[in-house]
RNA sequence: GCCGGGUUAGCUCAGCUGGUAGAGCAACCGCCUUGUAAGCGGUAGGUCGUCGGUUCGAGUCCGACACCCGGCACCA
């Protein structure tokens, strides 16, 4: 006699089915249009296919289009396995490797058959009219479970050798299950650990598009092959397509680099590619921020100080960067060149001299200048250091990525027992500070020992252990901040938090970062003297908030879409005249506006109201001041608030300059 | 650094299969004294990223290089 299934369902009912049934079959039994809707099941929390059999008595609940998580998983998922069957289908030849779901949409990698080369962008319509194809056939993904010998041998035979190796080395006790397009014998599959779609035309075919091609390493490692890599969008239906579309265009226009120009806050150019040639404009935000930070930091018991751009190369040998970071630095030879014409500038026997891509050697230099008590300590070290760095150039992007930089670095020199309540305090300044720019959400990773890496075992056990306590301490170790620990990313000399922030279009960007370093105080003999009269080594804690001024504005711009708090615009406001009559008055109000410390012009052209609003409104100026003949005659000023349908009020030129005074103060001021 | 794409007036972009460059906006000049997102008319503006090649002739075809864009790798 055989022993039933016991199937319970959301709703707390149970249901019992033979042995080998299926969650289809459950879906088909409590109705029809269920049966139609399911995309999927969670059996005992986790994700399958609708027909795997139940291995046991089981927790059900059925995925459909409205669990729209698991479903956009599911069918990006699915729409990558129908890329990659489209293009071998259009391109034999081609390998296959690996193709997941991403945020948006997902993509495939592909080996391109040798006579082809990497797939370009012309290549993407016909791909897309194949997989419609695909999608119409409206195939059953049929799940199957292979041993490895059998995959390996299947995909040797077919030439897939990135399939082979990864099939050899998939870890053991791991079921190893291929999807075949189909159940014929010669049917297109692909191994994949699943779960999928029951068949290809639950996709809608008109709610994908493929987006764009790239370059990627085979197993992400640089020292491998170059694949050719799909990108694609996938939906649930044509309008979250469509939605979506709309979403990334505006997330065009926020782009840093398009409204940096189009307000006139910075310029790149060829001659100093990567490196920001600030104007009048960008400059006030960059002073505003750094006059904000340099108070926060002065309240939190930081010092100030200033330390040489260009230092010998005996210093970077000691400090490990000359071993470690070498092929990020700019190294200058310390001797006058060669005024002849033609001749080299440099002899070969010159000492070097390297601009500095940290700021952290020179810290401790100013450390070690006079003895140390026990007592002395924390010290506080901080710095708006510039910073050099030969980046690679396929990694330079606009201002969130550039060659110098300037970091709001800081060095707090401590003892072994100050490190957690340092680094907890220093949390919570970051969350202050993040917060009072607007941003509300941030992550936060502890970034794991590299393998590359000075220091014993024992030193990155402990340094890692106190920043995951100061995290917790802090209480931001949650979800909420994404919090997870990434292994091998930390710096050559310590472990990192790293605190992330993101662009425009979704993109995370490291900004505030903080690092248990005991290594750098050792190589550069730091000590001080403690409680027992002897000499300790101390702790160094490297730390920035917005990482780069550069990258902070690059964010806080596409953030607020050049929109900013009225305590950080470049204008703060634009009195803008009507009649002629009226400019007087104009220049007294600027006057009386400079003088209460905002950042005011006027607009005194020949030239109509409508122009001076709409021109004043594109350079996103918080505050147009309005003035005709009655303001005037009245000594009052006509508040328009940036904004179309911003409604505009009238007030005594007093009243207004308080106000704007005001509502101009920085967070930490008011 | 690697893969793909790009570079034409200040900006956004046309320029078919090679026959010495075009629009809109901006700029400049003139008129308009103007009431809340483009008033009207006129003028000027480009060695087509750089270097080399093919050709009678190259913005257009080929090559190298530079920079930019999207990814990969690297990273604040």
């Amino acid at each position: 006699m055989t022993q039933l299934l016991k199937i319970a369902l959301p709703d707390g009912s149970v249901r019992e089915v033979e042995p080998g049934a299926t969650p289809a079959d459950v879906a088909a039994a409590i109705g029809p249009g269920l049966a139609k809707a399911a995309l999927a099941a969670r059996v005992n929390g986790e994700l399958r296919d609708l027909a795997r059999p139940f291995d046991g008595d089981a927790e059900l609940s059925l995925v459909t289009s409205r669990d729209e998580r698991d479903a956009l998983e599911l069918a990006r998922h699915d729409y990558a396995h129908v890329l990659a069957e489209a293009v071998q289908n259009l391109f034999p030849g081609t390998q296959i490797t690996f193709g997941p779901a991403t945020d948006d949409g997902f993509y495939y990698d592909f080996a391109p058959a040798p006579d082809r080369g990497p797939f370009t962008e012309e290549d993407l319509p016909l791909i897309e009219h194949e997989m419609r194809r695909v999608i119409a056939r409206d195939e059953p993904l049929v799940r199957e479970v292979w041993d490895r010998q059998r995959l390996i041998d299947w995909f040797r035979a077919k030439g897939e050798s990135f399939k082979a190796e990864w099939a050899a080395e998939l870890p053991d006790g791991e079921e190893l299950t291929v999807y075949r397009s189909g159940r014929a014998e010669d049917a297109w599959l692909d191994m994949c650990r699943g779960p999928h779609l029951p068949t290809t035309g639950k996709l809608a075919p008109d709610a994908f598009k493929l987006t764009r091609v790239s370059g990627a390493y085979w197993r992400g490692d640089q020292k491998n092959a170059m694949l050719s890599r799909i990108y694609g969008t996938g939906w649930l239906s044509r309008k979250q397509l469509d939605a979506h579309l709309v979403r990334l265009e505006e997330a065009a226009k926020r782009d840093h680099r398009r409204i940096g120009r189009e307000m006139g806050l910075f310029h790149l150019q060829e001659e100093a590619h990567g490196s920001v040639f600030w104007h009048p404009k960008g400059y006030r935000i960059w002073r505003a921020l750094e006059a904000y930070l340099r108070r926060r930091l002065d309240a939190a018991g930081y010092e100030e100080v200033k330390t040489p751009q260009l230092m010998d190369a005996r210093l970077w040998e000691q400090s490990g960067h000359w071993g470690k970071y070498r092929e990020n630095m700019f190294v200058v030879p310390d001797e006058a060149p060669s005024s002849e014409e033609g001749k080299p500038v440099i002899t070969g026997d010159a000492d070097l001299m390297a601009l500095k891509p940290m700021n952290c050697p020179a810290h401790v230099l100013i450390f070690r200048q006079g003895i140390k008590s026990y007592r002395d300590l924390p010290i506080r070290l901080a710095e708006f250091g510039t910073c050099h760095r030969n980046e690679p150039h396929g990694a330079l992007h606009g201002i969130l990525r550039v060659r110098q930089f300037t970091q709001d670095d800081a060095h707090i020199f401590c003892r072994d027992d100050q490190i957690v309540e340092e680094v907890r305090a220093f949390c919570d300044l970051l969350d202050r500070v993040y917060r009072e720019l607007g941003f509300d959400r941030y992550a936060i990773k502890l970034a794991l020992r590299p393998e590359q890496r000075f220091g014993s075992d024992e030193m990155w056990d402990k340094a890692e252990d106190d920043l995951r306590a100061a995290v917790v301490a802090a209480g931001r170790a949650t979800e909420e901040f994404g919090w997870e620990e990434l292994p091998g990313e930390g710096a050559f000399y310590a472990p990192k938090l790293e605190f992330h922030l993101i662009d425009a279009i979704g993109r995370t960007w490291q900004c505030g970062t903080v690092q248990a370093d005991t290594v750098l105080p050792e190589r550069l003999d730091a000590s001080y003297v403690g409680e027992d009269g002897q000499r300790h080594r101390p702790v160094m804690l490297h730390r920035a908030i917005f990482g780069s001024v550069e990258r902070l504005i690059g964010i806080l711009i596409e953030n607020h879409a050049g929109r900013f708090p009225l305590w950080l615009a470049p204008t703060q406001a634009v009195v803008a005249t009507i009649v002629s009559d009226a400019n007087d008055y104009a220049r007294e109000v600027v006057e009386a506006l400079t003088r209460a410390g905002l950042r005011a012009e006027a607009d005194l052209r020949n030239e109509k109201i409508n122009l001076k609003v709409r021109e004043h409104s594109l350079a996103k100026v918080p505050y147009l001041l309005v003035l005709g003949k009655r303001e005037a005659e009245e000594r009052t000023v006509a508040l328009r608030p940036l904004g179309a349908d911003a409604r505009q009020e009238v007030l005594p030129l007093d009243a207004l300059v308080e106000r704007l005074r005001t509502e101009a103060t920085p967070p930490d001021l008011r």
